[in-house]
DNA sequence: CTAGGACCTGACGTTGACGTCAGAGGCAAG
DNA sequence: CTTGCCTCTGACGTCAACGTCAGGTCCTAG
């Protein structure tokens, strides 16, 4: 597949595939003319590295993790770094359910406000970031 | 309070309470001589301006989410937002929950590799983003 | 009253993940 | 062979959330 193939099956930018192949996290082959030839299986791998960038890992940490998803390479470093990533994602989780459950508060309460007509003067909703 | 007292309170820089006094998010009186003071509970907005920030959302919907939690002011509107912004949140938990997944299955399988000593030839981890 | 730490206002620097533009070449269709 | 879309390589632009530095002020302890 071309570069505008796979841009268009992973939802990403071209500029973003030649973004990760300058960041080392795609390898793409070269026709004799210079352009861009990927395997069916970059479309994945680029999903992957969305997903990766969207848990907040930059890419240098992509970079870390990515070498464990190809030919059954997995040193100790490397699982070292897997379960390290895989404990910041699962952090980030739980502050994130947090915030929600925040959230969850403050529609609640102003559910109640409404519900009440007016504003209950020191019922205000401060209270709820502890 | 002064400034760096909350900053300290909050764990977040001095210059990120300039910042979001710049921004709208925090308001702060002022001395005579211009030093910022706070109250208290500038403390716990901090906070919750932090969970937000790291739930993804930027100034402006933080912005937008912040007059919520003023005395009993919560407009149609607000309300519109606070569900819109918390269905984000929520779909980022789920996308996050799934890259954890992920990785688990990674780490899983490269324990299963590591289990068979050499590597399985054609297992490759590939398959594991789809 | 003086030293030194906290604070003030600009204002420019930084980092990551791209966007965007310029100028040039490649490729399938008609 | 030309038209039109795709692709190429630089290289500069962007945006957010601050970091950092300069030059000056404030305030509290001794």
């Amino acid at each position: 597949m071309r570069i505008g193939e796979v841009a268009a099956q992973a939802g990403v930018s071209v500029r973003a595939l030649r973004y990760y192949e300058e960041q080392g996290l795609l390898h793409a082959e070269r026709s004799a003319s210079g352009q861009r030839h990927y395997s069916p299986e970059a479309v994945a791998r680029v999903r992957f590295i969305q997903s990766l960038y969207a848990a907040g890992l930059g890419s240098r940490a992509v970079l870390r993790i990515l070498p464990c998803m190809e030919r059954g390479v997995l040193t100790d470093e490397m699982h070292e770094r897997l379960l390290a990533e895989r404990a910041r994602v699962q952090a980030q989780l739980e502050e994130l359910t947090a915030t929600r459950d925040k959230l969850d508060d403050v529609i609640r309460i102003g559910q109640a406000h409404r519900a009440g007509q007016e504003q209950h003067e020191g019922t205000a909703l401060c209270g709820v970031a502890s």
